[in-house]
RNA sequence: GCCGAUGUAGCUCAGUUGGUCAGAGCUACUGAUUUGUAAUCAGUAGGUCGGGGGUUCGAAUCCCUCCAUCGGCUCCA
């Protein structure tokens, strides 16, 4: 016999080589029907494999991560199935789940595949799925799996066993197929009934630019109908969240092919909304004791040799800008700090200076693939919040816990609240990628850790996304279909003081080096009011919104009240607009609904004779009469705060 | 950059197998209407069907190429 321990503690006796699908019919008969692998030890097991040893274990449903995962791992199985029975002779790459469903990466050879090819292939998947054939999981040596994979002619299953120790191999089988895989898997393909296959793409094998490029086709699966539908709807409603639409709806930004791809353009109500956070990022930085500089938009490239930009980037970058005369060559600025560095090193520094905040909104110009352009998050050309501060080795830490205070500052105001704060660290095993020293970069990885320590944030390390010049602590939020973009970033750095040999006089007389540490609350302006954005669904907060009331007069004939109100609001420091065409009340309302404009004032014969509006919320409706004075309060009330 | 898809008026979209197929709604403009909480009515204007090349008696429709956009991959200072 061996002991079992659930989740609630509970311990139970089986006898040894239970199943998971023996453990759950014990339990419920609902259980057994919903359950889809099990997790045994921190091991997500089959439902069918016996456990030989005592173990805490977890039944993995629908509503748990790891039962989805293994779930979609099947699916990503049965599709493989699918496409082997439909198109013989292709190769097989990976195909693991996803957060929202699963892929399969394929060598087609010969055979092409579009999405016009999904319904046929979806249609063999439901067949083959009511089959309902088991998924038969089986240990089988090194030897056997190399001379199996040789034979059938698959040549990324071979990579994929090179990298794998004899005795640790399975294969799983389910109908006519047969997979290299690690598992586990639901029991059997019958429980798979919605199949959807939602796009194709191309991916390198093994994520390698230089291997082949393999034909991915991304898919996700339901145990109902339904749930699919729901799904499907979901995506949709998502994506009238999208900031490129309501950029364009709301009149906030465009893009013109004359001006080039990723370069975008600021409409009046954009520009706006942009100079309202700018300026409200700035007034924050002048208490924390930023100061302001201005640097241009290129750099000669001498500056970019010194800070190593130009070894590392400049053959991939714009190309280089040169005088007419002298043949000299200048760069657009790929970022700010080289030239902040610069200016620090203008004048001597004394320790008691330090720290110095440097702070620009400065525009860089990077040239990116032109298949990774996208809306506002990914662009050409765009503006930094950007800010350096030099400080003395021993205030590192202390700057590091401010900066993640403004950050935090800044996201609160915005009710930004679901991000993941991110710690990128370098990849040991390529440390060429990386310039600057072994011990620097310790000590500033140690320094982030600590800092987002004290401060309490939930981290999430990842290994190998360190910046090339040091590690990183990032602000990550998700866009309106769930990818995520990097916002707010603090970055610790030894190298760049050492590339242009800043210094200042410490207190001995001697000269000493600064630490540099770039920050960005935003990340940049264009990226994060494409978030903001998604966000709050092109509601901003009042304080934000570009045009927070507009006046609807009933008739042409209250056109004068209209104006004295509008008059008295722009007095107010109110953002108002008025609507004065010759249309009905109903449409007036209605366009300014569809606009997201905060607050409409109504006005006919009753509010102009005793001064008052009828107030309107956006989304809520109306709220009754005010006074102009009352409605001014009721304005002040949300925007004091952040008003500058 | 790579794989796949898309590209018709300012916007959202129709245009069957190449032959009155250059259309609709909204927007804009003009006129009528003077309106009480999510679309008043009528008229007018607006497009070398992304650009270029080709096939054909004839191309929005088929082919090639370039550009841009969308979904991924790679990259990302």
């Amino acid at each position: 016999m061996i002991q079992i321990t659930f989740p609630d503690k509970r311990v139970q006796e089986y006898p040894k080589g239970v199943t998971g699908m023996q453990i759950a019919s014990g339990i419920s008969e609902g259980l057994a029907r919903n359950v889809l692998s099990i997790m045994v030890n921190e091991q997500v097991f089959d439902l069918q494999r016996p456990i030989h040893q005592n173990a805490e274990v977890r039944l993995l449903t629908w509503n748990d991560d790891e039962g989805r995962s293994t779930y979609w791992h099947s699916s990503a199985h049965l599709l493989a199935e699918a496409l082997e029975a439909l198109y013989p002779g292709i190769q097989f790459g990976i195909g693991p789940p996803i957060e929202n469903g699963f892929y399969y990466d394929v060598d087609l050879g010969d055979q092409t595949i579009s999405s016009d090819d999904f319904p046929k292939i979806e249609e063999k998947m439901k067949e083959l799925a009511k089959a309902g054939s088991e998924y038969k999981r089986e240990d089988v040596s090194k030897n056997d799996a190399v001379e199996y994979f040789t034979k059938k002619g698959d040549k990324y299953k071979l990579d994929l066993l090179k990298d794998l120790e004899d005795g640790t191999i399975t294969f799983y089988t389910q109908g006519n197929f047969t997979d290299l895989c690690r598992g586990p898997h639901i029991p059997d393909t019958s429980k798979i009934k919605a199949i959807k296959l939602l796009n194709i793409a191309g991916a390198y094998w093994r994520g390698d630019e230089k291997s082949k490029q393999l034909t991915r086709i991304y898919g996700i699966t339901f145990q109902k109908q339904k749930e699919l539908t729901e799904y499907l709807e979901r995506v949709e409603e998502a994506k009238k969240r999208d900031h490129r639409k309501l950029g364009k709806e709301l009149e906030l930004f465009t893009f013109s092919e004359k001006v080039g791809q990723g370069l975008p353009l600021w409409l009046p109500k954009g520009a706006q909304l942009r100079e309202r956070l700018e300026s409200f990022l700035k007034k924050a930085q002048l208490k924390a004791g930023y100061v302001p500089v201005v640097t241009p938009h290129i750099g000669h490239k001498d500056l970019y040799v010194t800070s190593g930009h130009y070894e590392k980037y400049g053959a991939d970058s714009f190309q280089p800008i040169h005088t007419p005369v002298e043949g000299e060559e200048f760069f657009l600025k790929p970022m700010n700090c080289p030239h902040h560095c610069e200016i620090y090193k203008s004048r001597p520094h004394s320790y008691r200076d330090l720290p110095l905040r440097l702070a620009e909104f400065g525009t860089v110009y990077r040239y990116e693939q032109s298949g990774e352009l996208h809306g506002l998050t990914r662009v050409r050309g765009f503006t930094q919040d950007d800010a350096h501060l030099f400080c003395r080795p021993d205030q590192v830490k202390e700057e590091f816990l401010k900066v993640i205070d403004l950050v935090l500052y800044v996201f609160n105001a915005l009710d930004i609240n679901d991000y993941t704060a991110q710690v990128s660290l370098r990849d040991p095993e390529n440390k060429a990628k990386y310039i600057g020293s072994d011990e620097n970069w310790e000590k500033a990885e140690r320094a982030i850790i600590e800092a987002a320590d004290e401060k309490g944030l939930t981290t999430k390390v990842e290994t190998g996304e360190a910046a090339f010049y040091g590690p990183k602590l990032d602000f990550m939020v998700r866009d309106a279909l769930g990818r995520k973009w990097q916002l707010g970033t603090i970055q610790v750095d030894y190298n760049l003081p050492e590339r242009f040999e800043l210094e200042y006089t410490g207190s001995d007389n001697q000269k000493h080096r600064p630490v540099m540490i770039h920050r960005a609350p935003f990340g940049s302006l264009e990226r994060f009011i494409a978030l903001l954005i998604e966000h709050c669904g092109g509601n901003f907060p009042l304080w934000l919104a570009p045009e927070q009331a507009i006046i609807l007069g009933i008739s042409e004939k209250y056109n004068d009240y209209v104006e004295n109100i509008s008059e008295f609001l722009k007095n107010s420091d109110i953002r108002a607009s008025i609507d004065e065409r010759d249309e009905k009340i109903g449409r007036k309302i209605r366009d300014a609904e569809v606009r997201k404009v905060p607050f409409m004032l109504i006005v006919g014969e009753k509010e102009a004779e005793n001064k008052t509006v009828s107030v309107r919320k956006h989304g809520h409706g109306d709220l009754g009469s005010f006074s102009l004075d009352g409605f001014i309060e009721l304005i002040k009330k949300e925007t004091n705060q952040f008003i500058s």
